[in-house]
DNA sequence: CGATTCACCGTAAACGTTTACGACAACATT
DNA sequence: AATGTTGTCGTAAACGTTTACGGTGAATCG
C-alpha cells in the first residue's frame, strides 16, 4: 500500500529537502536557509560548513518552495512569435539572442525559458495564460507590434518585462532593437552615391513595428536626398518560400522599373537570385541589391551586400536592461531604463552595382 | 461584521488565492478545490458556480504553491543543444516539432517550454541543474548521441522523458526518430536504378546517433547491392556557411570521382550548388545531389531531390509517447512505451542524373 | 425506530522554503 | 553592577494549494 514509509526511497544519497540538510549539520532549518542565501546574520564558519555540505550531499533547494514563499520563480521567459510559415523570419535571429540573454541570467541566478506561443491561439490570450499562471519573474517580448496591446497588459499585471523591438503603446519599459531605421538610411545613402534614384523597398506583409520604422525611414532620406517616393517601389513580399520569385516578376514589371531594391528576410534572397535567372537577369548587374538581417548572405554568388548586427551582444544587453526592473517596483527609476538601438555592420558585396 | 469584509484591498478585479475566492462563494477552500480540480466529491451545482466565479473573477491556480503540494509542476521541457555554430542544423526543424507537442499538451493543462543549452557549459551539467531545480515533470530530449550519458542519468533521477532519436544508452524510455535509416536506403535504391555505382555520402563531423545509423545504412545497403564501400566515399563536411564549397573541392578530386551524393542539411546545398558552379559544373547533370532534411531545397535551381518530414506530427506523437509515461512510475508499463520512426515523403527535383 | 448508507462539505495537516522576531550569550559602555 | 551593544542562532508564522479525515444531514434499510 501507500503509506509504508515514512521517508521515499529517493535512492540513497540525494537530499530531499533543507530539513534534511540541518539535521545532518545539527543546526536550524533557519540558519541552513541565511547561509544558503548569504544573509548577514550567519557565522561565517557555519555558512562555509553549510556550503561545504550542501555541495557534498547535491542538496539543491526546491523551487517550488522557494517561489511559494518568496513570491518569486527564478525564471524567465523569453516569448516567441510561430508565423504562420513556422517562424522563418526569427528562427535564425533568436537562438543567438536568447544564449546572450543566458549568458548573463545565469550569473544571477536566474533560469532562461523559451515560451513559443503556438500558432493556433493569438499571442495576447497565450500571453495572459503565463502571466495567470505566473510561473515567470519576468518576460522579454518580440515580434513587437506598431500598437501592441500586450505592452498595456503587462504594465497592469506589474509583471517586469523588456522588449525586443518597440511599439507606439509605450509604459515606458526597458526596449531594444536593431537599429532598421539606421541601416535604410545607410543603404540608401551607398545607393544613391553609386547613381541609383529608383531605389525599392520590399518587406514582408505584416504589422510588425520594424516594418513602419523602415518604411518610415524610407521616405524620410529619400525625401532628405530630393527623390520623390513613388509609392509602387514600396512592395509586400510573401511569407513562402518561393517569394523571392514574385518579387521580381512584381519588380519587373513596373514603370519605371526600379534599378536597386532594399529587403529583409532571411530566405528572400535566394527566391530573388532564382528570379532573375529565370528572366534572364544578373544579381547587381540587372538589380542592384541590399538584404537587412539576412543570416544566410554568403551563401549567395554572387556575393550580397548586406548588414549584420552582433545578436549575441544583443542578448546580453537586452537581459542586463531586464535585471534592474526587477529589483524593486517595474520602471520606477527612469534613470535605469535601458533603451537602445543595436548597431550594424555593413558587409560589402558584389550586388549593388555602380550606375555613374 | 469581521468575516463579512470580502474585499481583500488587492488594487482591483484580480483575485490573488484560492482563499478569496472561497470566501467569495461563501464556502470552504477545500471544497473549492476539489470543485477546480474536478473531484467527485463534490455536488454538481455548486461545482459549476465554483468554474464561473473563477471565470468571472479571474482566478488563476498558483502554480507554486500547487507544485509544492502536489510535487508537479504541470511544465515540461524540451531541451535543445546549440552547436558552436548557433544550431544552424536544428533551428529550422524544432519550431514544428515544437508546436506539435504544444497543441496535445496544452489539452493536458500542461506548459511546453524550450530550455536551451548555452553553447559555453556542456550538456549534461546543464541537464543536472534543470533536473536538480525540478521545475519540470517531465522532459524531451533531442540531439541524442551515439551514448548518451544523459539518458542514464534522467533515468536515475526518475523523471520522466522521451528521446528525440535513440542512443546505445537504453533505459527503456520512449523514443521517436526520424526514419533516417529509411531514407538513405530509398535514396540508394533510386540512385542505382538510375545507373549510380559511385556513391558518395556527405554528413556533419559529430556525434549524433543520426549520423551514425546513416552511415550504418549507407554501408548495409550498398554491400546488400553488391557494391563495394570506397570509404573515401564517406565524407564529413564542415558547419561553416561555407561548408558546401569545400565539400565539393573535396569530392571533385577523389580518385574515382563520385558520380552521386546524398548529405544532411539545411544550408549545406546552397554552398554545394555554388561550389559546383565555381568549378563549371552544374547540379543534376555532372553531380546527382539527395538531400535529407533540408528545409530550403524549393530554393535551389535546378530543384533538388530531397526528403521531407511531417515534423509537426513528429512532435504530436512525441507528446503522446510522453504522456502516459508520467501517470504512474516512469516506464512502468512497457506496452505504454511508443518507439518509432517518422516515415518520409520523397520530393522529386532535377538533381539527380540518369547515367543509364 | 434505530442503524446504515450516502452525498456533500469543512477542517487541518501537509508540501519546502524564507524571514520577522526574539533569545541568548559575550562583550563593551556607563 | 547595571545597561546597552553586537553577533549568532532558533522559533514559528507565513506563502497557496491539495487531500486525508471526520462530520454533517438526509435518505434508505432492516
Amino acid at each position: 500500500m501507500l503509506g509504508m514509509t515514512n521517508y521515499p526511497d529517493n535512492g540513497g544519497h540525494t537530499l530531499t529537502g533543507i530539513r534534511d540538510l540541518a539535521r545532518h549539520l545539527d543546526i536550524s532549518i533557519g540558519t541552513v536557509s541565511r547561509a544558503l542565501n548569504n544573509k548577514p546574520d550567519v557565522n561565517q564558519d557555519t555558512k562555509s560548513k553549510v556550503l561545504k555540505a550542501a555541495a557534498e550531499l547535491g542538496y539543491v533547494p526546491n523551487q517550488a518552495g522557494r517561489a511559494l514563499s518568496k513570491g518569486r520563480t527564478n525564471v524567465i521567459g523569453f516569448v516567441l512569435q510561430t508565423d504562420s510559415e513556422g517562424m522563418m523570419q526569427g528562427d535564425l535571429f533568436f537562438i543567438r539572442v536568447f544564449d546572450g540573454m543566458q549568458s548573463v541570467l545565469t550569473q544571477h541566478g536566474l533560469n532562461l525559458v523559451a515560451l513559443l506561443s503556438p500558432s493556433t491561439v493569438d499571442p495576447e490570450t497565450y500571453l495572459k495564460q503565463i502571466v495567470a499562471r505566473r510561473f515567470t519573474d519576468a518576460l522579454v517580448l518580440s515580434s513587437i507590434h506598431r500598437n501592441d496591446a500586450r505592452i498595456s497588459y503587462l504594465s497592469d499585471q506589474n509583471l517586469p518585462f523588456a522588449t525586443l523591438g518597440r511599439s507606439l503603446t509605450d509604459v515606458g519599459q526597458p526596449w531594444l532593437d536593431l537599429d532598421f531605421d539606421g541601416v535604410v538610411e545607410d543603404a540608401i545613402r551607398r545607393l544613391i552615391a553609386k547613381g541609383h534614384r529608383k531605389i525599392a523597398l520590399a518587406l514582408p506583409r505584416s504589422d510588425l513595428n520594424l516594418r513602419h520604422i523602415m518604411v518610415e525611414s524610407y521616405r524620410r532620406n529619400l525625401a532628405r536626398s530630393g527623390i520623390e517616393v513613388n509609392e509602387d517601389f514600396i512592395v509586400e513580399t510573401d511569407a513562402g518560400d518561393n517569394g523571392g520569385v514574385t518579387l521580381v516578376h512584381d519588380l519587373i514589371e513596373l514603370q519605371p522599373r526600379p534599378t536597386a531594391v532594399i529587403y529583409s528576410d532571411h530566405i528572400l534572397p535566394f527566391g530573388i537570385y532564382r528570379g532573375l535567372a529565370e528572366n534572364g537577369l544578373t544579381p547587381g548587374q540587372d538589380l542592384s541589391l541590399i538584404g537587412v538581417g539576412t543570416r544566410l548572405a554568403s551563401l549567395l554568388t554572387p556575393n550580397l551586400s548586406h548588414y549584420r548586427f552582433n545578436l549575441f551582444d544583443l542578448g546580453v544587453r537586452i537581459a542586463e536592461a531586464l535585471l534592474p526592473t526587477m529589483q524593486d517596483r517595474p520602471f520606477s527609476d527612469p534613470n535605469k531604463i535601458i533603451r537602445e538601438s543595436a548597431p550594424y555592420t555593413f558587409i560589402d558585396g558584389d550586388s549593388v552595382q555602380d550606375m555613374t
